[in-house]
DNA sequence: CGAGTGATTGACTGCGTTCAACCGACGTGG
DNA sequence: CCACGTCGGTTGAACGCAGTCAATCACTCG
């Protein structure tokens, strides 16, 4: 789902710029100062504490946008984003898009359906934590279901076990770990290494 | 602060209902039908897992609304609300509120807003999921402050020990252990089983 | 005063983490 | 075609911190 026609954006002066592989997007504590959709590639917003440790909040791709919070808000950014893989984003200065929010009401109220979701999103996670490593694993599969693609009647999950482990606030050993008693118990499938739910 | 003018919300047909102290507003899981915002006491948003451990995803008083985000994403509650003193909550049926949105659209840019300072705050709370016990009492007690009352110059908290363990995800022994260790270290100061931050 | 709620303490336990090593698949370059 | 490097996955052993359990204390209010 694409979250503003590429056409309205353009208009209003969104311009597409390509990041490598790794090359950060914004960064954590930064000043918001432009809108962010992604024409293709997939994004990570993630946190990183002293100690080197990482938590992931969320994984974009092809159409969303992200790192729009503090467009309303006036906060700074409260993780950094970086290119999974090479991307292609567009990017509208905050004067552009408050205007043009300000001109289309359904844009405007499309935010309000897109902040929704992911709070709801983020309560569902949050819940998690004071649940077992199982539950929060498959609190991760379920939320992210949706977005992977359907084989065989399962969901592969397209994401690797450290990813399962930053987006949970696992390590990747209980990750692994867990996932191979949920394999016994049939609660998920593994296919030469390759997790389906 | 307050969300929607009372005047407003009356016109468009809220109606304020008595809560007791203890009385449940909402389920988690329930379909949503009204728009809630409170005109005196307080209100705990939580879940409570198969042990009977519970996780407090806010808490809301004068002026707030609260579980509006079900109202715009057609999920269910992703929790349950209780009043946690005799409260006062005018109610909007869902038409009337959407109806009202439309009308209004200072109001839907002022629930973008309140989303995205709810988004900001709950990302600062996730990522504290890979912190020590220290540091996620003090991203609570920083989240929290701007609620609290300040005496000389410092906030006293309002929250008792449970309620920090249960919005933290930690257990109340590890609340008051850690709290006692950052006594020592000037973190907080606690007097006469009063905290301040 | 007694009941009730919240705070506190100590002893013990166990689960997820930590650390370290190894495996296996894949891709690239000589 | 093989050697090698890289990345993700896996395993085992040991550890330690937050959780668990149970008892007691402190304060407030009717």
């Amino acid at each position: 789902m694409t979250q503003i026609d590429i056409n309205i954006l353009i208009v209003w002066g969104a311009v597409a710029r390509k990041f490598k592989k790794g090359e950060m997007i914004f960064w954590e504590d930064e000043v918001a100062h432009f809108y962010h959709q992604i024409q293709s590639g997939t994004v990570r917003v993630y946190n990183i504490n002293d100690e080197g440790r990482e938590f992931t909040q969320g994984i974009f791709s092809d159409g969303n946008s992200f790192g729009e919070p503090p467009l309303f808000s006036q906060d700074t950014y409260a993780a950094s984003a970086i290119a999974m893989t090479d991307a292609v984003i567009y990017k509208l200065n905050i004067e552009g898009f408050q205007r043009l929010l300000k001109e289309y009401p359904e844009v405007q109220h499309g935010f309000n359906v897109l902040f929704a979701k992911r709070l709801y999103d983020k309560a569902c996670m949050a819940r998690e934590i004071i649940n077992s490593p199982e539950s929060r694993i498959l609190a991760f599969l379920k939320k992210t279901k949706h977005a992977a693609t359907k084989e065989e009647g399962l969901f592969r999950i397209p994401y690797t076990r450290q990813e399962i482990a930053n987006s949970t606030g696992l390590r990747v050993e209980t990750v692994i770990r867990t996932l191979k008693r949920m394999v016994k118990e049939n609660k998920v499938e593994v296919k030469g290494h390759k997790l389906f739910y």
